[in-house]
DNA sequence: TTGACATATACCCATATAAGAATATATTAC
DNA sequence: GTAATATATTCTTATATGGGTATATGTCAA
C-alpha cells in the first residue's frame, strides 16, 4: 500500500506547507485564483492544483464570478485537526504543566513529611 | 518532486492515522513496542517503522530498558500544529464569535453612552 | 555457547505524489 | 466568429510511501 492520497483528509491535506500558505492567504477573505497567483508567486497550475486539494478535501469553496473562481475558506474541515491535537495541550502548556508538578511536589512532600508545609524548595525547576 | 518524506516534520508524520493512533495510546504513558503491538494488533514491523517515523520527527523519544525499547510521547512537537491550526479556530468556534460579538457591541455601546458601565448583562453565560 | 526474547531493518511492490511544461476549457470582449 | 483572459487538466519524471515477509541486531538466561 502506497501513503494515502493527500485528499483523503485535512490531515494529508495540510501536510503540504504550500497548501497551510494558501490557507492562510485565504483567512484574508474570498480570493481568485490569479490574486493567489500574484500575492505566492508560483506558477498558476501548481496553485491550481493545490486549490483542487484543498477543495476535494473541503478546506475550500469555489465560487465562480465571471471568468474567475473565487475560492473561500472553509476552516470548518480543520476542526477535526484541532480537536485531535488539543489532546496533547497539557503535554507542553508550562501553565498546566506547572500546575501538576506544584501539586505533585506538595502531595510527595506532605505524604514524606506532614509536619513541613511548604518549606525546603530549592531550584528543582523544570 | 515527490512528496516531502513523512519523517520532514510533524504535519507529515501525523497525516498517517495509524501514527496518530501510536500517539493516542502513548499519552497513557511510557510503553514497550510490545504493548504497543498488543494493544493495536499490527504486525510488530509496522509498529516498529511507524514509531520511527514519530522518533525522527521528534515526536517520540526512545529508553532502552533491558531488552525492551520503552518509548514515551514528545508532544512537545505537535506545539506548532496547534498553533497554525489555532488561527482557524474563529473559523468555527461559535463560543469567540459570540464572546466577540458581545465585546464588540458592549464597546460599541460605551462609545455612544459612556454612562452605563456594566449593567444590562443578562444571561450571556458560559 | 546456545537459545529465547524484544525490536529493528532490508527487501519487494503497488501507488501516489509535486513540480514543470504544454495544452484544454470556460467566459467575456470585440 | 476571433481574440483575450482566467483557470483547469494532462502529460512526464523523480521520489517516497506503507504493508508484507524474512531476517538481522541487541539483550538476557541457562
Amino acid at each position: 500500500m502506497a501513503r494515502a492520497p493527500t485528499t483523503l483528509d485535512a490531515f494529508n491535506a495540510i501536510a503540504e506547507p504550500r497548501r497551510r500558505r494558501v490557507l492562510d492567504l485565504l483567512t484574508a477573505g474570498e480570493c481568485a485564483v490569479n490574486d493567489l497567483v500574484a500575492n505566492l508567486g508560483w506558477p498558476q497550475p501548481q496553485v491550481s492544483k493545490h486549490l483542487c486539494v484543498l477543495r476535494k478535501v473541503g478546506l475550500v469553496r469555489v465560487r465562480r464570478e465571471g471568468r474567475q473562481q473565487m475560492y473561500k475558506i472553509n476552516a470548518a474541515s480543520l476542526k477535526p485537526i484541532h480537536d485531535w491535537v488539543k489532546n496533547f495541550e497539557r503535554f507542553w502548556d508550562t501553565h498546566l504543566d506547572r500546575i501538576k508538578t506544584t501539586a505533585e511536589a506538595r502531595a510527595k512532600k506532605m505524604a514524606a513529611s506532614p509536619r513541613k508545609p511548604t518549606a525546603s524548595k530549592p531550584p528543582a525547576q523544570e
